[in-house]
DNA sequence: CGATCTTACGGGATTCGTAAACATA
DNA sequence: TATGTTTACGAATCCCGTAAGATCG
C-alpha cells in the first residue's frame, strides 16, 4: 500500500495530542478515521508506531525516531502549495531572461533594481549574450524570455517590439566625413570599416542594409565588444557603426558620431520568446516593468506595444 | 481540496518524461489517470503547471519553479519509509540512554564503541547522571531506557538485572582498620566517614544497610564525585565507602580497600525502563551487547538474566 | 463503570480504466 | 492522418462515519 498525506498529518496530529480522540478533534474528522489511517500507515511502514492502550497514547522508539521527518514533509508540502499560489499571485519566483549586452548595460540594471524592490521574494537572473545565442536560448526553453532584436523568418518567437535604437557611424572628430549632416551606408566603403561579430545583433542590421544596397565590403576589423570597436577608432584604424544607445557610444565624447539617412539602419529592441510558451505572472510583471523602463530611459526611442 | 502524493508523483513523472503517455507506462496506470490527477493538482494549486498541445507537453513557468520542491519532497518521502524499514530491522535509528556515573566511565565506552562499529546508522547519546534524576528521566520517557540501580518499591519501572558490584571500605594504608581481614559495616563508625550524595545510587545501598543495622551516624562528608571522596580519604580526612567496580577505586592503588561481609552491602546495576514501554529493535540491540560486555568487563560480577 | 481505542459494516465519494471525442503537427 | 491529450461514464475501490465491541484504569 502507499503512504499518503492523510496518514502523515494523522500521525502528526495524534503524536502532537497523545490521544486519538484530541486529534480527531483537531483534525476536524472522527476518531475512528484516524485510527484506521495510523493503522494504514504503521502497516505501510512496517512497524508499530504508537504504544495504546485505551488510556493511554504514546510514540515507540520508531516513531520518535520518525516523527521529525514527518512534520518536516509536512511543513514542506504547506510551503509547497503556499509558494505556489504566491507564484501563481505572480509575488514569488524566479525569472530567467537573457538580453543583449547593450541592453544589459543600460536599462536592464535599473529595471531589475525597482523590480526587485517592489517584489522582494522574485529573484532574476540575467544573462547577457550575443544575438544569435539569445535565439537559441529562448527556442531550448532555458530562459522566460529575453529582450533582443527579432528573428526575420522564424514563427517559432514571438516577437514585440519595445523601443528602436538607431545606428550611427563613429569616426575620429577630424575625419573627413565630419563634413556631412547625414550620411549614407555607401559613404563608408571608401574606408576601413570595423564590424562587429557577425553573431550580434549590430551586424545583423549592418549585414541587412548592406545586402538592400547590393555592396557588401569585407570588413577591416571584425570585433565583439563595442569598446573595441571604439578603440580601434580611437587609434585611427577605421570607421566603425554602432547603436546610439549604447553605453560605449555614450560615453566616447571624444568621436564624432553621424546618424544614417537610411531607415533600415534601426535596430529594434524588444521582447522575444517562445511562440505559446506563455509568461509565467512573475516574468509578465516583469515584462511590464520593462515597458515602462524604456519609456523612461533616456536614449532608447520608446515604442508602445503594437 | 487536498493535495496527495499521487498527485505531486504524477506532476513529476510527467515533468520527467514530458508526455503523459510515457509516464503512464513507467507508473504503470493509465494515461487518462494521469491526465486527471495532473489536473486536480492543478486545480489545488491554482495555476497551469504544464503547456500542454497534443503533440507537446512542457513545464510552465510555474511549473518549473515548483519542480524542484516537489521532486524534493518525493524524495524525503522515499527516504523516509527506507529509513522506517531500517528502524525496524533495528540497523539504524537513535538510542538515548542515561547511565550511573560508574558504569559511563567502565563498561559503556567500549560497548558504545564496538556497537557503533556494527551498527554505523545507529546513533547513541549517552547521559550521565545520579540514580534519582536517571529514575525521573526513564519514567518521562527522555530515555529509551537506563543502567542503573533498580529503584525499590517504583512499579512503574521495569529493572533487568546485569551484574552486582560489592561495596568496598576505602581508607589510608596505614589506618587502624588494615587489620580487618573483612568488615562490618558498624566497624566504621569510630571514624569520620565519607559518603556520596544522596541522589546518588552508592549511597542508597549504604543507607539501606544502615537503616537494616539501625544505626544511622551522621556522614563527616557528603560528597558528588567518587574522585572526591576518593581526595578525602587520601588527606586522611576519613574512611569512604564505594563500589569496587568503579574506576575510581580500581585505579587508588595507593589506599587500601576491604570487603564487608554483609551481603547488603552489594548494588545491583542493570536495565531500567519503563514498565510496558518496549524497546526499539536498536535498543534492543543494544541491549543484547550490554549483556554481553557486562560478562566481559572484569570488576563487575555479571548476572545472566533477571 | 467510564473513557478511549479498535473493529465491523453500510453508504458515499473518489478514482480508475475503457472508449470516444478532440486537437495539433 | 496519426499521435497524444482530454472528456465521459460505468465500475471498482477506497474511505468515512455510525455503532458496537474490547480493554484498561
Amino acid at each position: 500500500m502507499n503512504v499518503n498525506f492523510q496518514q502523515l498529518r494523522a500521525f502528526a496530529a495524534v503524536a502532537r495530542y497523545g490521544s486519538f480522540t484530541r486529534a480527531s478533534q483537531a483534525l476536524f474528522t472522527t476518531q475512528s478515521a484516524l485510527s484506521s489511517r495510523v493503522a494504514q500507515l504503521e502497516e505501510s511502514v512496517g512497524a508499530r508506531l504508537f504504544d495504546r492502550t485505551t488510556r493511554t497514547v504514546r510514540l515507540t522508539a520508531v516513531g520518535r525516531d520518525v516523527r521529525p521527518a514527518v512534520e518536516r514533509i509536512l511543513g514542506e508540502i504547506d510551503a509547497l502549495v503556499g509558494r505556489t499560489k504566491d507564484i501563481s499571485a505572480g509575488i514569488a519566483g524566479r525569472i530567467v531572461i537573457a538580453a543583449l549586452p547593450s541592453v544589459s548595460a543600460t536599462v536592464l540594471p535599473q529595471t531589475i533594481s525597482a523590480f526587485v524592490r517592489k517584489y522582494p521574494r522574485i529573484s532574476i537572473i540575467l544573462r547577457d549574450e550575443l544575438a544569435e545565442r539569445i535565439a537559441d536560448m529562448v527556442r531550448n526553453d532555458e530562459v522566460d524570455f529575453a529582450v533582443s532584436s527579432p528573428i526575420v523568418g522564424d514563427n517559432q518567437l514571438d516577437f514585440v517590439l519595445l523601443a528602436t535604437d538607431h545606428m550611427a557611424a563613429i569616426f575620429p572628430k577630424r575625419h573627413p566625413l565630419r563634413k556631412a549632416k547625414r550620411l549614407k551606408l555607401e559613404q563608408l566603403v571608401d574606408y576601413p570599416v570595423i564590424l562587429m561579430d557577425r553573431k550580434s545583433s549590430v551586424r545583423r542590421v549592418v549585414d541587412e542594409a548592406l545586402r538592400v544596397k547590393g555592396r557588401l565590403p569585407q570588413p577591416a576589423y571584425e570585433v565583439a565588444f563595442m569598446s573595441t570597436a571604439i578603440g580601434l577608432v580611437r587609434a585611427g584604424l577605421g570607421v566603425t557603426v554602432l547603436p546610439t544607445a549604447s553605453l560605449e557610444v555614450q560615453s566616447a565624447s571624444d568621436l564624432a558620431r553621424r546618424n544614417f539617412s537610411d531607415r533600415v539602419l534601426t535596430r529594434r529592441i524588444g521582447i522575444l520568446k517562445r511562440q505559446g510558451g506563455s509568461l509565467g505572472p512573475a516574468a509578465q510583471s516583469f515584462a511590464a516593468f520593462l515597458v515602462q523602463s524604456f519609456k523612461a530611459h533616456a536614449g532608447w526611442h520608446a515604442s508602445d506595444g503594437r
